[in-house]
DNA sequence: CACACGCTAATTTTT
DNA sequence: TTAGCGTGTG
């Protein structure tokens, strides 16, 4: 398989060969967005002869950006040669492709010395986040009027996120609360730098800072990259757009593609706005639109036309299918919820059973993530292999974090949040009180917290057991940081976990024996995971490591596991950007989706959106799933279709469609009957279109 | 300092 | 319904 611009279409081939400038590829659902962008990478590095780490690509998720390796690795890959070392992006001499915060990683550990951090910074993930804040809650004085910790983390996220800073709460002061919210922004970040850490959000902010404050050092890094592309424009955020604009400065060679319509992360402070700033920030820009969609079939495409042209302010495009109408869909609706994903599994198993379908091209999306665990466990009974993507995820999970905690401190010893995580995990007598005072001396002498647990015996604050202890417990950490150093990633970190009986620890944290158990397979999964990690890298430190923990960069390893067909179940979000033949969406009640609380937030838009990039994820069928009741603390809610369902015309179901009204049998019969009828014309209609398709 | 019991709040999406 | 938190006791 290789560059062949004869597959594409006109538009597709325009925006392939169009590599000089601006470029701007306005790009409906399934209409080869992906293709155009790998293609176009395919063909920078090899008609155009441009080297190939001279080609960065930016994507939002990591999900795409492995996708992206991959195709391009396809498309690139000359025959004899395998290009399997280091995982795809990671080498430097081939194109960039990755992330926004990916590449800010690369750019700060080029130069973040040079803002005041240390170069062995750390990431601070949401609950270490999470955290810091509640732990200043609880010093200083803020006076946030009853709003819970929570909503305070939320709130302060959201500002910084949407580029608000502390100085402009506090001089803004629309709501009183906003002076004490920027006061709190202002100790966070103090204590962040304090800690040589940052959060997400700081790595976009600092690159920026970068390329504002040490212009030198930002185009030395960025030179060589003269052709730069983003996917999934109408999610980026100002941020992001302006570090575009710093990176193609010097030669303007931009491509962007996006979708308004598939706007699905404006919470997150994305500015689906920037799609128009591009023509107005690049004049000469060319527009390109790709408006045939090739992935699903005329019904569902119909469907997705449906629910999308609800919506207000959006750019008017026009979606042609490529293929005839193909199946109904189907709207299936359960007593409860699980009876609803008992038929849901059902239908699935079917599907595969009788007609062959492989669980590898089906795929049962929902609005959010805990509403998998009734699925998965469907699943697991009757055997049916699934991945879950995403989900609360592995390197979230406290007994992860725990022994992650560990790893980090061996590598930052200054690094006090995953000191105080471990300190007195496992149960090593090191109570609160003793913590405190550590703290305290430690902040009064300027001196890291670890070193003075060193000479603990020595000090008035500690005497007796905890003073023991926290000698050995530094002695231990610097142990391991001298072993790391040398010794093979994996088989340190089983001595590290045997060492501490972590296993034992983590084992007791649980009263109830499954959970106990499955506590101690996350910690051996860990093991596992590093010894993959290692395997593949043998130069790779403690630090690599963490670093792909946090941001996790890699390419999938591609295991036995990896080939078996899995039924994959994933979140709406996750899903953008994926296809599958055959998409169960469930759950598709008011008040789940569109989702009660995003409501509050605004309009029904967003969800909207987010709707249409689900149907749209389906090739061949869409199967609609909700129960009629849901039970909520033992309480009992009738449930109502989803609005977005409603919007659908009758006729495209297979038997009866999602209506408002309750359970008339009348009025079902109306519906069996109008879906009849229609099913007989979109047959005919059906013919003819694969007629003319001329197959 | 560790453990146990009982109370409360909870259900949005990702880097 | 459950998980996580805080208080009180040993």
């Amino acid at each position: 398989m290789s560059l062949n611009l004869n597959e594409l279409n006109p538009e597709q081939r325009e925006a392939v060969t169009t590599t000089e400038g601006a470029l701007l590829v306005l790009a409906g659902a399934g209409s080869g967005k992906t293709g155009v962008i790998t293609s176009r990478i395919a063909y920078l590095i090899g008609p155009c002869q441009v080297p190939p780490s001279a080609v960065l690509a930016v994507t939002f998720t990591n999900k795409a950006a492995r996708e992206m390796s991959e195709r391009v690795a396809k498309l690139t890959r000359t025959p004899g040669r395998k290009q399997r070392k280091g995982g795809g992006s990671a080498r430097d001499d081939g194109p960039l492709l990755c992330t926004f915060h990916a590449f800010g990683m690369r750019l700060l550990h080029a130069h973040i010395t040079l803002l005041g951090y240390r170069a062995s910074f750390t990431i601070m993930d949401s609950p270490d986040q999470a955290s810091v804040v509640k732990s200043l809650l609880e010093e200083g004085d803020y006076d946030l009027g009853g709003v819970k910790p929570k909503d305070v983390y939320f709130a302060l996220q959201n500002a910084k996120s949407r580029g608000i800073t502390a100085e402009e709460l506090q001089t803004h002061r629309d709501l009183p609360a906003d002076v004490q919210l920027g006061r709190l922004l202002a100790d966070y970040d103090k204590t962040l730098q304090r800690l040589n850490a940052i959060d997400f959000e700081d790595i976009l902010i600092l690159s920026l800072r970068l390329c504002h404050e040490h212009p030198v050092a930002a185009q030395e890094f960025f030179r060589r990259f003269r052709y730069v592309m983003v996917d999934e424009y109408q999610d980026t955020n100002r941020r992001q757009y302006e570090m575009l604009q710093a990176v193609a400065a010097g030669h303007g060679n931009l491509c962007a593609v996006g979708d308004d319509d598939q706007s699905i992360y404006g919470w997150r402070g994305a500015e689906p706005g920037n799609i128009l700033d591009f023509e107005r920030d690049f004049p000469q820009a060319r527009v390109i639109r790709l408006e045939s969609n090739y992935r699903s079939s005329g019904t569902i495409l119909q469907a997705a036309n449906q629910v999308i042209r609800q919506n207000p302010n959006r750019r008017e495009k026009t979606l042609r299918p490529t293929r005839g109408p193909g199946d109904p869909l189907e709207w299936m609706v359960g007593e409860d919820e699980t009876d609803e994903i008992e038929k849901v599994v059902t239908h699935l198993r079917l599907a595969h059973l009788r007609d062959g379908l492989s669980y590898g091209d089906i795929a049962v999306l929902y609005r959010s993530n805990h509403q998998s665990r009734r699925v998965e466990e469907s699943l697991r009974e009757e055997g049916i292999p699934y991945r879950l993507v995403g989900g609360t995820r592995f390197f979230e999970r406290r007994e992860v974090k725990d022994a992650l905690a560990y790893l980090r401190l061996i590598h930052e010893p200054l690094d006090e949040v995953s000191l105080l995580r471990v300190i007195n995990f496992p149960r090593r007598g090191i109570g609160r009180a003793s913590q405190t005072r550590l703290v305290e001396r430690a902040a009064a002498e300027g001196r890291p917290a670890l070193a003075l647990m060193r000479e603990a015996a020595h000090l008035d604050e500690f005497s007796g057991a905890p003073a023991t202890a926290m000698e050995r417990f530094a002695v231990l950490i610097g142990d391991y940081r001298h072993r790391f150093e040398s010794e093979p990633l994996g088989a340190t970190f089983r001595d590290l976990m045997r060492h501490l009986d972590f296993h034992g620890a983590v084992e007791k944290e649980r009263s109830d024996p499954k959970g106990a158990e499955r506590s101690v397979g996350l910690i051996l999964e860990l093991e596992l995971a590093i010894d993959r990690y290692a395997q593949n890298r043998p130069e790779a430190k403690l630090k690599d490591f963490l670093e792909y923990v946090v941001l996790m960069t890699l390419p999938e390893e591609n295991d036995a596991a990896d080939r078996t067909p899995m039924v994959s179940l994933l979140t709406v979000h996750s899903a953008k950007g994926l296809e599958f033949e055959r998409i169960y969406l469930i759950h598709m009640a008011e008040d789940l989706f569109p989702n009660k609380r995003a409501l509050a937030e605004g309009g029904d838009d967003e969800e909207r959106r987010l709707c249409y990039v689900a149907i749209t994820r389906a090739k061949r069928n869409l199967i609609l799933s909700m129960s009629r009741i849901r039970k909520r603390w033992g309480e009992v809610i009738r449930q109502q279709p989803s609005r977005f369902l409603l919007d659908i015309e009758a006729g495209l179901f297979d038997g009866p469609a999602p209506s408002s009204g309750g359970e008339e049998t009348q009025e079902l019969r109306v519906h069996k009957a109008a879906a009849a009828r229609s099913r007989f014309f979109d047959q005919v209609r059906g013919r003819k279109a694969d007629a003319q398709a001329g197959d």
